[in-house]
DNA sequence: GGACAGCTTATTGTATACAAATGCTCAAGG
DNA sequence: CCTTGAGCATTTGTATACAATAAGCTGTCC
């Protein structure tokens, strides 16, 4: 994306995700773009790109809001990705080359030195989780796939629960990974899609227990 | 959406998929603007619209095109359907009220008509079909999977294979939404998934046979 | 006192002008 | 003849002005 455009994007998405535009307020064109320093032009871009990742949503007569995340959604947008990430792990286990295994080892390496560091190194796990998964879904070889999964805002909600992660949490996470790559190697696509599923599930409960009764977005901002 | 964006978002569609513009062909903002009657700022909208449903690809200098659909793309477009469908359809089973069946039999009434009229009344199947499956996402009551499921371009590709299809395939169809309804009725999910995921299947496969080995769009049009 | 109509104001939609970036052409030099 | 670079043309990105539309408010009528 361009510059003013992005600027608006990230910039816009950061101010809900921390909090400083809270759920149900209205996002009026104006004031966001004169809080990015950019015109009303990149911000209508970004306010389509976020009304369809479904953190903004628009009124009858087009105006836009903060959605406000209940736990049951947050609960929906996990078990999707459960269920898209879990095709995207058997079909990359039926695609899987040699090359992009040794790349996940490496990776999966990578990931490890994070964990093991004192204190863990949340920043950089979480980039190579990110990773990780990125390839994973780039050896699934679906566009379409990925267009969806693009459209999980499952970023922000991942980066919320990591901080919650404690070594434990990580390592679990790792060998994880670590089953995942074992079944990659057999090519084996039930069992790498069985334990993405897991892994993901996994994930959704470590947030769900953090958050408890709590609305999701609000939840996350004062835990 | 408003009157000119709109506009542009149906003309472009349409220019596309009726093989005016032809795949890979560049789709220069200005020239679109003046066949549709509006101004650029509309046609831009439209654009990132169908490069989310991925009718339009840009590059990386972000100039759009027109996406040549392989058969491998509409494989993988009808596979992410049925997955997120039957998944509709198992959650909408365990939320189903008698309200909403009585709807769904009522439809599948008219349904019904449409196929047995003669010479079979095609358009108002798939007006009757689509309203089905919307009843049944609506009662899946998830806003993400709903969100998703609207941007896999399934109508036109859905539109196309009608066209082929002979009564016999329209009443197996419609036997499979009465399936459908009995499993609702027992309020049984995982029954409404594997015959959701079976109904989408079949059209598929109808698909293919009608297009083997052509690209996709090329195909359809010169069918 | 309540409800409704009309006006005022706020907000979004559209068009257009201009800026920036990309690709292309053509010419010059190796 | 191929390569390379500069300038030009084309295309997209951004800003701004204006138009349309919806919301809110006020005053009047019942």
């Amino acid at each position: 994306m361009s510059r003013a455009s992005e600027r608006a994007y990230s910039g816009i998405r950061g101010m809900i995700l921390s909090g400083e535009l809270p759920a149900g307020s209205q996002l009026g064109e104006e004031l966001l773009a004169e809080r990015c320093g950019v015109s009303r032009t990149p911000v209508r871009d970004a306010l389509r790109r976020l009304e369809g990742e479904l953190l903004v949503k628009r009124n009858e007569a087009q105006r836009s809001f903060v959605a406000d995340w209940t736990l049951g959604d947050v609960a929906d947008a996990f078990e999707l990705r459960a269920m898209l990430e879990s095709h995207a792990a058997r079909r990359a286990a039926e695609r899987m080359d040699e090359v992009t295994l040794q790349r996940l080892r490496v990776l999966s390496q990578v990931i490890s030195r994070t964990v093991q560091a004192s204190p863990p190194d949340v920043a950089g796990f979480l980039e190579g989780n990110r990773e990780f998964h990125a390839i994973i879904l780039e050896t699934s070889q679906s566009r379409r796939l990925a267009s969806l999964l693009g459209t999980l805002v499952e970023q922000p909600v991942v980066w919320r629960t990591a901080h919650q992660y404690g070594r434990d949490a990580l390592r679990r996470s790792q060998s994880e990974h670590d089953e995942l790559i074992a079944a990659f190697a057999r090519r084996d696509g039930a069992w790498a899609e069985a334990v993405m599923a897991a892994h993901i599930r996994r994930a959704f409960h470590a947030y769900a227990d953090a958050h408890q009764g709590l609305s999701a977005i609000d939840g996350a901002r004062s835990a």
